[in-house]
DNA sequence: AGTATATGTAACTTTTGGATTACGCAAATA
DNA sequence: TATTTGCGTAATCCAAAAGTTACATATACT
């Protein structure tokens, strides 16, 4: 399905890919437990966990023929990171309206 | 370009629209100053203004011919929340094993 | 050994998003 | 008033993403 790398936004930019991650914040999961809670074929979901394991969201670990997907932070990371920067946009933006506040009340 | 709306998490999977973010987190500006900073032809940014417009990234002031954007916080939110979910996620992982931890040591 | 299960991969189709060009319109300007 | 400027929209194209079916493989089970 994605041979070019999706980066992390676009990783998550994926409803189902989203829902593959929240469910795997409550257990870790095999490809087909997994699968069971989505309409789509068993080999698109299978594409959708090679997606995210290449992004960094999860880790994966053989026990004989099934696979446990579990979370990973790593591709959180960037995510927090992007955010973050947008937070502080925010939180220095009020504060300039505040002092712009003072200023004015305090003439 | 989009009719059917996308989501927060669809709207900055879009490099371009990240992009266009940070600039305007720098300054307010018209569609056409936004354009300079593009390769793309002003009708894409143009679509991508409204995008970011629908889904609560942006606002929009009409000044004359001009359309000034500027960003708005309503977008943001349900990345942040989304994100700090799996910052609790991360934290509380981090508490269990830090209480194994000291279970183990105390034995 | 033979069968069932868990999964990956390849080939292909469909859908959708992003980009372009061409056009229209209102506001500013000459 | 004629022209230029700043923008939106419609029609269309193209590429990429997401899905499906068919098949291959390794492990587990009987």
């Amino acid at each position: 399905m994605a041979q070019p790398t999706l980066d992390a936004f676009q990783v998550i930019g994926d409803p189902s890919r989203r829902k593959m991650l929240r469910l795997l914040s409550k257990d870790s999961l095999t490809i087909n437990s997994l699968a069971e809670n989505f309409d789509m074929s068993r080999p698109a979901v299978s594409k959708h966990i090679k997606i995210l394991y290449t992004a960094g969201f999860i880790s994966i670990q053989d026990i004989g023929r099934e696979r446990y997907c579990t979370l990973k932070q790593d591709g959180f990371n960037e995510l927090q990171e992007w955010i973050s920067y947008f937070d502080k946009f925010w939180i220095s933006k009020l504060k300039k309206l505040e002092t712009l506040l003072n200023n004015k009340l305090s003439k």
